[in-house]
DNA sequence: GGAGTGATACTCGGATATCTGGTGTCCGAGTTTTCGCGG
DNA sequence: CCGCGAAAACTCGGACACCAGATATCCGAGTATCACTCC
C-alpha cells in the first residue's frame, strides 16, 4: 500500500482540528508532517477529486475537509488515494490451459476469486466504521500534553498570519 | 498484491484433488494454468519455504501439499507468497515535523497505525477462516461438468505416465 | 474616506524524471529413475 | 531371473535481467489579496 495513505489520513486529522472554514495549504501540512510538500500535494489532489477535500486556490486557500469529519469515513481516504479498486486481481485464470472451455460454461465467479473478495468487504467494512471525527478523539485522548500543547501552539501561530 | 497469490491459491487447489503421495512438477502445473513455468516455480518455492507444499526433486518428483487440504488456510498461501507484513506500513509521521517531541511521549501506537491494523486483522481472519478444502469443494460445487470431466481426464493422463 | 484598479504574491493542478519492487527468465546442484550388464 | 551400477533424464533451487507503478519534483494557470490611486 502507498504511503500517501498515511500521509492522507494525518493530514485529515490535522484539518479536523481546523476552526470553521479555515484551510492549510499543501507546503503548510507537509511541514507540520516532515514530508515532502510537492508529493504530498498530490495526494491532496487526489482527495480533493475524490470529493473528500475542498481546495481553494488563491493567498489564503489552501485544503479543507469538504464534509463535517464525522462524515468523512477512513475508507474515503485510502480509497481517495490508493484507488477503489481491491488488492486482488482475478484474471480468470481458471479458463486458460487444456481445460479451458466456452465462456457459458463459467457463470459463477470462481472460488478464489469470492473468497478474496469477502475479505477485502470485510476489509472496507472495518475501515468504514472509523471516520475521521473518531481519529481526532483517539489522538486527543491518546496524545501527551506537551504534543498536544506544541500542535495547538503551531496551528495558532499558521493560522494566526 | 502479486499475480502469484492467484496462482499460488489455484495450484493448491489442484493439488489437493490429487490422489494419496502424488506430486506435480512446476512444469505441469503452469501447463494446466496456462502460466510461465519459471515464474510460477518461484511462487512454489516461496509456499514450500512456508511449509505449505513439500517438494521432491528428481524424476517423478514434484510439488504437493505438505498437510492435508483441511489444514492449510488461504492465508497461509497468501502469507507465503505475499509474505506476513501488513499492506499498511506506519512510518510513526506523528513524529515528524515541528511537534516532535520524546519518544517516551509516544507511548501508545497512533491512532491510524490502529485503525489500519484492526482491518487488516479482519481480512486475515477472513482469509483464516476458509481452508484449501473449502475452495475445493466449492470449485466441485460451481464448476460445470465438462469442465470437471476435462480437468479429471487431463490429471489421469499426467498421472497415468 | 471610499471605491476602483492594477500589480503582486500565493495557491492549486497537471506534466515530467527517478527508483524500488514485482515480473519474467535462465542455468547449475541434486535426486530418482531406468536401462544395461553381469552373475 | 535377480542384483548391481552407471548413465541419463528430470526436478527443484537460487542467481540474473526487465518493466510497471510508486516516489519525488518542477513549472505554468488561475485566484484572492493588497497597496495605490483617484474621486
Amino acid at each position: 500500500m502507498s504511503d500517501g495513505v498515511e500521509w492522507g489520513l494525518h493530514c485529515a486529522v490535522l484539518l479536523a482540528f481546523l476552526p470553521g472554514g479555515a484551510a492549510l495549504p499543501a507546503g503548510r501540512l507537509a511541514e507540520y508532517h516532515g514530508v515532502p510538500a510537492a508529493y504530498l500535494a498530490k495526494h491532496l489532489q487526489a482527495m480533493a477529486r475524490a470529493g473528500v477535500l475542498e481546495s481553494r486556490p488563491g493567498a489564503g486557500g489552501g485544503y479543507r475537509l469538504a464534509r463535517p469529519a464525522s462524515e468523512i469515513t477512513v475508507l474515503d481516504v485510502v480509497e481517495a488515494i490508493d484507488g477503489p479498486d481491491s488488492a486482488f486481481r482475478c484474471s480468470e485464470i481458471r479458463r486458460r490451459g487444456p481445460t479451458a472451455s466456452a465462456a457459458a460454461e463459467y457463470r459463477v465467479p470462481c472460488a478464489v476469486h469470492r473468497t478474496m473478495q469477502r475479505a477485502d468487504d470485510a476489509w472496507r467494512d472495518s475501515l468504514r466504521a472509523t471516520t475521521v471525527a473518531d481519529l481526532t478523539e483517539m489522538v486527543v485522548t491518546d496524545a501527551s500534553d506537551v504534543v498536544l500543547r506544541k500542535g495547538g501552539r503551531w496551528l495558532e501561530e499558521v493560522l494566526g498570519r
